[in-house]
DNA sequence: CTGAAAGCGCTTACAG
DNA sequence: CTGAAAGCGCTTACAG
């Protein structure tokens, strides 16, 4: 059996409650007694017991992190921004997936209870947005990650939407008319962004321009088997994918059907995921910096720990920024 | 406040012993007093709490998993196998790293106490793993991983030995004499495996060759300065990395220099990290299973917590598998 | 099959 | 500044 509080008391000749005011730095202790508390802890090589803390607390120092899936560069980039903030507070994080399962979310939710003081929580699934709350706790404090907005919950997401925009803005910019665009899953709230974000500047930017929209879902081979439809009839000058994992898939269509990129046809994704700037062309992209998402999310919720009354606060929008690499390069008829 | 135990039980008109064994599926309960408890349970949301059970019950159905950094790829692959395998098992998660600083692996094992009912740990210093059983208590089981082998604990490791030796023997086969190594770490137990593989492959399988070796620290920035020295005076036929991120600065390196690979050198590193299949031209590199690695590990300690007493396995191997792509292709010398 | 009670290892008013 | 005691929400022998 490890040793308990009781032990160190006893050894320290002084009583439980003494042992646990000094360790947690109670002012209320005299100094020698502290000293010598602290010191028969070392020797003991004591270490509080936690779950009995938590219990007797009311306080975990644990935050529950509840992911779609742990897959990727998204997820650990996401983790080492949460973990810098955790670890600057003394915090433990408990990790929990439900694995792109939307009906496990709930389960995985209500099974975080009496494990951690606080919840992040990726929900992009656009559909079942209104279930949520019925896992959720109103005693949990909860900030939603990447999910939209929420009249309840503090929210940040990254600004899929200004960054679309964006992006449309420089296709155009750079000469290109006819801007195809491969979207995300329709469940996927950054996707709808995205789209949406095409879809408006094209109608404002572009007098006349069309949509042309190309149905795909985020995976790479999404995008390949876009980029192989988008060569069947009369092509694009531009395609702007929703994420970079497609774009890739279509620049390698575009590659195998010796389509050069850009001389042929644009290219433009959404992430700038590691891959991007290795590839050739390298890929223009719009940067989204993850570890700050998960960052900033932490700390909004340790804002609601020090003023749980304050009204949630407004939506947070992470800024994204282009990155304009080779696949956009000015089409040679705007540079004449 | 948030329901307990107690709420369900009045609701339920029975005692709360009754209620946990309802819950837990004990089978000493009545068929028509187990339904009434779980519709309540159900009606009133309840969940237990956690803290309180893992106090009562002394398990926690959480692991531990504790590992030197929470950086890209290898830790996302590692988290994801580890947490197929947890999932599979009803267990949870509580990540720890130690941001590559081997004095506060100890804080993290001892913060552990009473909130894991194991431990998966990562520590792949060659110093410093005396101290480990200072902060590894006896009465917590715990699983090594890719730490090197270990006198009492379980240890499951990548077989760097074996893989740098076929790398080593790859080379040779392909008609590369000299052929120089770019070293990890020195604390790093990975980087001592890959180098005595490419030192014992040399001795015993290329009579005469004498080792190259020039130090670097893993980081795509120590492969580039390798690379660069290595074109300073009279160059090697072939460069094998300790693993792949350096082999990429090194490639880097010799395109800057205009020296082309594989024609004028060939080039092979270890790990198959994804980037490795889409640089030009493609890395030879030997593949390792990281999320087999994860999900593995927790096999085995899963396998602890049946048989407590069981001596420990012997150290287990992950096997690794040569990817050969074309950066090492045949000399032309050897091909002719 | 069921309940009353002890106990898990802590923290925290309450007295002094 | 210190201690005795209650209590956190469960589980689990022990009786019956």
């Amino acid at each position: 059996m490890s040793v308990t509080i009781k032990d160190v008391a006893r050894e320290a000749n002084v009583s439980v409650a003494t042992v646990s005011r000094a360790l947690n730095g109670h002012e209320n202790v005299a100094e020698d007694v502290r000293k010598r508390v602290l010191e028969v802890a070392d020797r003991l090589r004591y270490s509080p017991h936690h779950a009995a803390r938590s219990l007797s607390s009311r306080r975990t120092q644990t935050i529950g992190v509840v992911l779609p899936d742990l897959y990727g560069e998204f997820f650990s980039e996401l983790m080492r921004g949460i973990d810098a903030v955790a670890r600057a507070h003394g915090l433990h994080l408990l990790i929990s997936s439900y694995h792109g399962n939307p009906e496990e979310q709930g389960a995985a939710l209500r099974a975080m209870r009496g494990r951690v003081d606080g919840l992040l929580l990726m929900s992009p699934f656009v559909a079942g947005r209104e279930d949520l709350g019925e896992s959720l706790s109103p005693a949990m404090p909860t900030v939603l990650l990447n999910s939209g907005r929420s009249d309840e919950l503090p929210a940040i997401n990254v600004d899929s939407y200004a960054g679309a925009r964006a992006m449309t803005r420089h296709l155009l910019d750079t000469g290109h008319r006819r801007i195809a665009f491969i979207a995300g899953p329709d469940d996927n709230f950054d996707a709808h962004e995205r789209l949406r974000g095409y879809r408006d500047e094209l109608a404002e930017g572009a007098a006349g321009a069309r949509p042309w929209i190309v149905q795909g879902d985020f995976t790479e081979a999404s995008g390949h088997a876009a980029g192989r439809a988008l060569l069947g009839g009369e092509r694009p000058d531009a395609v702007f994918a929703a994420n970079d994992t497609m774009a890739l898939g279509c620049l390698f269509a575009f590659n195998q059907a010796g389509v050069r990129v850009p001389a042929d046809i644009g290219l433009a994704g959404f992430d700038d995921i590691p891959l991007s700037r290795y590839v050739h062309p390298g890929l223009t992209t719009m940067r989204v910096d993850i570890a700050e998402l998960g960052g900033r999310a932490l700390r909004t919720l340790l804002e609601r720990f020090a003023h749980p009354a304050a009204p949630p606060p407004a939506d947070a929008r992470l800024p994204v920024a282009l990155v304009a690499r080779e696949s956009s390069r000015s089409r040679p008829i705007d540079t004449a």
